[in-house]
DNA sequence: GTGGCGCGTAGACAGTGTCTACTCTGTCGT
DNA sequence: ACGACAGAGTAGACACTGTCTACGCGCCAC
């Protein structure tokens, strides 16, 4: 954990065994979903025996943690570019933060539709270290960006951003879930997620002037 | 499946395993959590071998859909008997839909947090089977009945009510689900449910007349 | 050279879900 | 009355999992 490479260097230097096993492991939980992590699938596809692993991560748990760290991290990258390229496209206004929470919120949503596998994982508890400091380092800082915006747009000024933000937040994260799982296509009769994303925006962020 | 007990008699007769298996599988969720719900634990806590359930559930899944049903039942249950508590002791309006919607958000998170290990069972999809008629037919209802509900309150006359519900079931279902797991404490600074609960309120249904 | 040590292998162990062969027991047909 | 039979549960095997331990191999320091 205190390793060279454990936080430092983004992407995998190519030769170290660790970085490698967290690469097949994003690799193979978007290819075929959480339950392939075995931890002897994740060694067998990295080339290495099944005690191999456990010289960097003391635990099966520890292994997921570090992919899920990865999912975070991928996470905080999607949403970063979609805003980015959003408010460079759309020239004039960038310091709008209703549109920013706006393409915050779909891109949100996108990265779990397009990450089914990978946003399962980063949310099931059960399979990470619950002190997993990676994890909340790697979060957290999504989150008070979050707040900043809320606070910014303040609809409703006698909530603390930081509920409106948790709220809209937990919005978010139900929609993806249910979603994914097809319970809300089937109870709404939807067969898109605008509408669920429009309702959970104009709710905790007022009505927009679109 | 086409048992006798299959699905008409509500509670266990007694007798049988069948219905003994899923007793004991919601007892031992309660007690010990998701991961304890093996097949054989809940073989060995009925008293039988393991190869017993096989007779009654093919598979692992179909037991724990079993269970994960009885727990939509007890949900279903949780709320009714809020709603009717509620308009009980406020003997006036019983009749007003946004008072009931309060109640009903209120008993679902209560569920969550009083039944953690059910309710995380009711949610994981990769543990039930998929094509569960059960379960769709047991929290279907539910959710027209908070359809029926969010229509009566009608904030935005422009969505439709499917919507809105599908919106606000989302929001408390990520509030539970990140709630329980202790993120939304981590990140809002709050102990309570109480904030996110209104800031869903209030955000899905409008500002209340509080 | 020789000892240590990082790095990975190989095997054992308990536990799991599934499958199959078997026993027991009560009921029914003749 | 008696044997066939179907329901219900047992017992053991199999492949697979995560963890643990003992064992090699290669490389570097001294």
């Amino acid at each position: 954990m205190d390793n060279a490479n454990a936080a430092g260097t983004p992407e995998q230097e190519d030769g170290g065994l660790r970085s490698r096993l967290v690469t097949v492991g994003a690799e193979l939980v978007a290819a075929e979903g959480v339950q392939a992590l075995t931890l002897r699938e994740i060694a067998r596809r990295a080339g290495v025996s099944h005690g191999a692993p456990r010289r960097y991560f003391p635990t099966h748990l520890s292994l997921l943690s570090a992919i899920a760290r990865q999912g975070f991290g991928e996470l905080s990258d999607h949403l970063a570019a979609a805003v980015q390229e959003k408010s460079a496209e759309e020239s004039a206004a960038e310091s709008d933060p209703r549109a920013q929470l706006r393409t915050l919120a779909r891109a949100y949503l996108d990265f779990a539709r397009t990450h089914p596998g990978m946003y399962e994982l980063m949310f099931r508890h059960d399979l990470l270290e619950s002190g997993h400091l990676g994890l909340r380092e790697t979060s957290l800082p999504m989150f008070t960006a979050l707040v900043g915006l809320v606070a910014q747009v303040r609809t409703r000024p006698e909530a603390e951003a930081r509920v409106v933000a948790g709220a809209l937040w937990a919005n978010l994260h139900g929609t993806a879930q249910l979603w994914g799982w097809g319970s809300l296509q089937l109870a709404t009769g939807a067969d898109d997620v605008e509408p669920l994303l429009h309702a959970a925006l104009d709710a905790h962020l007022g009505q927009a002037p679109r």
